[in-house]
DNA sequence: ACCTGAACACCGTTCAAGT
DNA sequence: ACCTGAACACCGTTCAAGT
């Protein structure tokens, strides 16, 4: 394919190992295929990055970075605002289901994952929060949205099961079939739950706010 | 090390596979070094089990046998029952950092994870829930413990960063550093998040069982 | 039935060398 | 400054062979 060839950058070879996960899987963003798919020595991408690590840091970065909504910016009252800022999270999380358990490990310590949180939190004490209220509510609800979207998309990590899997429809799992019966709706689940936390963060938040 | 060897089994392979995990980390699981803790030929391992992704599975499965809690034994009300099964979950999670990822992503469809998920959706009906609700209250809760626990000890995918994170208590994020003051108590962190979720789906149902 | 060992097509990373 | 290519110590999996 890639017969064009613009030099080599970190920006470049970070976007070229995201498609490369999205397309073949996890397993498959090797350092050589990486080199092969832009048209290039393997072991250039060496000069731009030091390691494996550091491509993976990247890519969470370059996801993180499809998240294009500033939280600050958002109109409360604080649940509604976080809500949508999950929401889009989540979204942007679906479209790379071999890379959601990268995101999910690696710590985002860098500017552009930091800089975004701090002026969250900042907008969250505008709306009465305390920081650490805001932290801790947004973490949590930031880890209810990855485990959910993991759950929902993620692909396994050893790649997929060969052995027949266990028929859920069978006759030995009673409850779980009625449960089933009416399908599966992640968006609806997916909010409900969200709104289950966040209603119950803003009950506690109000409880709070008359026994000072 | 293992000077006896008593005859190969896929249980016991299981068992040592977890252990590497646990002691030398994900990518230091590979069937050669599995062999070598076996002190057998790395390729006897396919005798009984077909590849690498069965050993995870199995992996997945055994540490969801950590469990030893029965959600469907456990008393009401509903909130309290899943709470009890949740915190354990958190528990033997917290026990295998390295682990963890794998569990969040492939699916447990054998037959020990899914008999019990039966029995607990069986007994929260007990409590009143539909099977529908019991499940998508589970799943919820479940998601948001495993995505704690992944931000909590989860192990980086493609190994540690080596090169130097940004200085989280920069004053280039003020909000962040103010959060944070008071240190992180996960346990503490975990347990309210939890509470807020149950909550906020237990005053969901309520209001159901007033409009029916 | 259960395990061995050679073989194949891959890996990440280092390092000296090229331009 | 930026990329190449050989080399090293690894991988997962297949398959014929041993006991």
């Amino acid at each position: 394919m890639a017969t064009r060839r613009p030099a080599l950058s970190r920006d470049r070879i970070i976007r070229a190992a995201l498609a490369l996960i999205d397309r073949d899987g996890l397993d498959a963003l090797s350092m050589r295929r990486l080199g092969a798919e832009l048209g290039v020595d393997p072991m250039a991408v060496y000069y731009h990055l030091p390691d494996k690590a550091a491509l993976f840091d990247g890519v969470v970065e370059a996801v993180y970075s499809e998240v294009d909504v500033d939280a600050a910016a958002l109109p409360g009252p604080w649940p509604d605002l976080l809500a949508a800022y999950l929401r889009r999270l989540r979204t942007v999380l679906r479209r790379h289901p071999h890379a959601v358990a990268v995101i999910a490990t690696r710590p985002g310590y860098t500017a552009s994952v930091l800089e975004p949180a701090d002026r969250a939190v900042g907008r969250l004490k505008e709306e009465g929060l305390t920081a650490r209220a805001a932290m801790e509510i947004t973490h949590a609800c930031r880890a209810y949205t990855i485990g959910f979207v993991l759950a929902e998309v993620g692909a396994p990590l050893g790649g997929p099961t060969r052995a027949p899997r266990e028929a859920i429809g069978s006759a030995d799992y009673p409850h779980l079939v009625e449960a089933m019966a009416e399908g599966y709706r992640p968006d609806e689940q997916y909010e409900a739950g969200l709104r289950a936390m966040l209603d119950g963060f803003a009950r506690r938040q109000a409880e709070i706010g008359l026994t000072p």
